[in-house]
DNA sequence: GACCATATGTTACGACTCGTAGCATTACAC
DNA sequence: GTGTAATGCTACGAGTCGTAACATATGGTC
């Protein structure tokens, strides 16, 4: 029943740098963050990147379990979901919760053409259908 | 001909809630922005909402035309454009452009079930087949 | 033409966020 | 205990945003 803290805060450029190499990368540590972005041609400090992964766990983002006095960070949710929180804070500020508008625009706009949406719409079906639920919510308006 | 400015500024508060004024009201005046603010019990001063304005002109959200040394402000672009846009601007920053990952997300976090999510798509199809797209036929892939 | 009402233009300021980083402190290893 | 590596704390400058005062222009009125 508790919804939990749904303050949806959003990301820099340098956050969401590093917050793309926890997706991909399972688990860092501050260093290991570092190095990557260095090879990205991202330099900085360690105090840098420790205060960036310090304020991502404030947000919310990530999360860090110590081991042998290390901070093992990892995302505190999938990428996946992250973004469609990003997107529904979208699609209730500009219109009203309505999806529909939003796809509308997004085909309108060419950023999906009708077969991507009618393509989208089959896998969500099928990989939905396969995992389990017949769980239809039917009430929401 | 092309205008591809698409710098994709966000929105404060304030400013998202102006918006959506203009896209409800059509055309304002900054007059009358001012006392739909108030009636939203938010009384603001003219020159802050005149700045606003001018902000989100600036930021390519509106236009105005100029009638009798009177500004005439109107969105530049429809709102489920603007949020399409918004949301792709996401979609790629998280995902690299994968709209399948954030309607997953979506339907994980249950913010859409399969249900309105075939919905959408049917009534996209449906929409758009109306519409002026004789693009059906031939765009196979 | 002088004057007033009104509309726009200019500038500012404080709170907050974000990239960036230095300096302090703590905790094992030896 | 001393050193090394990791964390904790604090800061600062640029940029955004809400908020607004003050300055200027312009059309109508007498």
């Amino acid at each position: 029943m508790s919804e939990m803290n749904d303050e949806a805060k959003d990301l820099g450029d340098l956050e969401r740098a590093v917050m793309q190499l926890i997706w991909e990368g399972g688990e860092m540590t501050a260093e290991t963050v570092r190095e990557s972005l260095e090879n990205q041609g991202r330099p900085l400090k360690e105090s840098t990147v420790r205060t960036v992964l310090r304020r991502l766990e404030e947000k919310g983002f990530l999360t860090h379990e110590t081991q042998a006095r290390t901070f093992i960070y990892r995302a505190a949710e999938a990428r996946g979901k992250v973004a469609a929180k990003a997107v529904k804070r979208i699609v209730d500020w500009f219109c009203n919760g309505s999806m529909e508008e939003v796809l509308v625009g997004m085909v309108d706009s060419k950023m999906l053409d009708r077969k991507q949406l009618q393509d989208l719409a089959n896998k969500i079906e099928k990989a939905r259908a396969g995992k389990g639920g017949a769980k239809t919510a039917g009430g929401k308006k």
